[in-house]
DNA sequence: TTCTGTTCTGTAATCGTTTACAAATAAATG
DNA sequence: CATTTATTTGTAAACGATTACAGAACAGAA
């Protein structure tokens, strides 16, 4: 691969000419203009980031931190993230720390390194005081988690307000026993929700069951089906469930169908997310929407204005609540 | 961030042995090496990977070249490509190209102008011509697909036969019409699965119907939900149905279970991919496992040996046929 | 002491760009 | 034509690391 200097020589003029025509700045006659990018094409120049970056000091690389790929709550964010950061000239760098503080060091240090620009970290499990002291010289935003004293810009939902709405359709719908499947409540997200349940309870005056409140290890499938699977050995047993997540539901969804029962008609049951299989199951399942490609449209959008010197605020999306068959009737 | 000189300074040395500490190397005294790992400490030093990797012309960094987020399809070979390539010191770039030639270039050229040092390339829809020739000096092998001319070193399963032993098994189970729901046969692995699939049939005596052929547009739910709606509809109705990917498979049930007819009773049902989601399903999904994340790791191990300049030979893995609820009977 | 051989350290070039500054050229003015 | 002004180009110094080469320091041998 040729370099700038080749393709100067090439042209008859010098590399500083070559890298004006390359980043299109004014002061370049049109003749020698069309010389030197004859010669680029002769050459089949193509200018190295490497030597781009190192000069500019940037890489025009973004980290994109979760948890592990297979969520699939992740895939419409990331999509959102990609598409606005490809407009912009950046890449991004997809990065899998399954929650393990070694993996974060090493993509923290990348940015450290310059070898990254800037993080959008949705990693409900990341280190808060690692990431303040990164967001202190580097761009960092937050996505769909964040940080409770908000000194790290981020987008998100109102969680305590979504949840506060299921728990009201559930209510509205004449339920009066209604479970929660919680995830661990060190997430933020777990002990915004669970508020919002809560108040929802309180506000049409019924009780609030502990038994009824169960806090699961995972996210995956059978941390919902074994969630299930005891709740539905209470003796008083619940006659809806909302789980904090879709993959929770779905795996609660399977319990029920195994132990015979109807959803919705012995147990009404509401997830979160939309994830794409919530429409694929029989019966097919209420949810929450959170405006996911938004939301990584929007995490793109603060970090690179950050990025490119400017102030920026958090955002809070709405979500939406989608009824399905799970909370017909 | 200080850099390589600062360190030199307060360690009272040159930027050289500070390296030489760095990398490890041989020629550095005790005495020497402590007062620059001091100094490191006190400036809280690290490496620019930019400089090094100017310097060096490599970037440790891997392009995994994707059509897109959403195929729950890739997560697991992709956590295999990343736990290999971490361990290996190589940080991964995941690239959706959402079928798009123009984002094809963008991350190509990443790798001319040695953004990147190699490539995985899982995309079907990848123009192999443009690949061929990335391939002449860059370092590429492909994963799951792959060139049936077979220049670029790949790791795939052997499709034709898992199809075979796919159809063979509905065949033992009594079934003598047996549908495809096959996507574009301008994919590879799909002209192999319907090869296997018809060569089961053949050596049975069965007939092969085209009308028990059908092929999607793409990839999602609600191709495999039309396909079987257009099969249900056939005067001569399928009794089985093999469907080439999990998700296509689920759509299809959906559909079976929306004309309130049974899996298994009244058509049997197989997929391919083993996604987690296909044993969630009610009944569960019959389907293909691939060993993915084994795939991913063999992939990663195969491109940083070429990268190191070894020779490297395409591999072909076992598939393995996971019978489920589906076609139970 | 002088010489040889080893081991450690420093100098300076290099990777491929961008850009401040200077120099050269062209255009405009009196 | 000389002079000023505007425009285009070139020179050379960064950016931050690595490394070939040379030089320094030291030890051991004669």
């Amino acid at each position: 691969m040729a370099n700038i200097r080749e393709v100067a020589n090439k042209a008859g003029v010098s590399s500083a000419t070559v890298s004006r025509v390359l980043n299109n700045a004014h002061a370049v006659t049109e003749n020698t203009r069309q010389k030197v990018e004859q010669a680029i094409k002769d050459l089949n120049y193509e200018p190295s980031m490497l030597g781009r970056n190192l000069r500019n000091s940037e890489s025009r690389l973004l980290l994109v931190v979760i948890p592990n790929f297979s969520n699939p709550y992740y895939t419409e964010i990331i999509n959102g993230i990609e598409d606005y950061s490809i407009e912009q000239g950046y890449n991004i760098l997809l990065c899998e720390t399954d929650s393990n503080p070694n993996r974060e060091n090493i993509f923290f240090n990348m940015v450290k390194n310059k070898l990254a620009d800037g993080v959008i970290s949705m990693d409900p499990t990341v280190n808060m005081d690692k990431l303040q002291e990164l967001a202190e010289k580097h761009a960092i935003v937050m996505c769909s988690e964040y940080d409770e004293q908000e000194r790290i810009p981020y987008v998100a939902i109102n969680n305590e307000r979504a949840a506060y709405k299921v728990a009201k359709h559930l209510i509205r719908l004449g339920h009066e026993k209604i479970a929660l499947i919680n995830s661990d409540e060190k997430f933020l997200y777990a002990r915004q929700r669970r508020k919002g349940y809560e108040r929802a309870l309180k506000e049409f005056g019924l009780p609030i069951k502990l038994e009824w409140i169960y806090h699961t290890q995972g996210l995956d499938f059978q941390d919902g089906s074994q969630a299930m699977r005891k709740l539905l050995q209470l003796e008083e047993c619940p006659t809806a469930v909302f789980a904090v997540s879709d993959t929770i539901a779905i795996g609660a969804l399977k319990e029920v169908n195994v132990q015979e029962l109807k959803v919705p008609d012995d147990i009404a049951l509401v997830g979160f997310d939309n994830i794409s299989f919530s429409n694929m199951t029989n019966p097919t399942l209420t949810t929450v929407a959170q405006p996911m490609y938004q939301m990584g449209k929007t995490a793109a959008s603060m970090l690179i204005n950050r990025l490119q010197g400017q102030k920026v605020d958090s955002v809070v999306l709405d979500d939406e609540l989608i009824i399905r068959e799970s909370t017909l009737n």
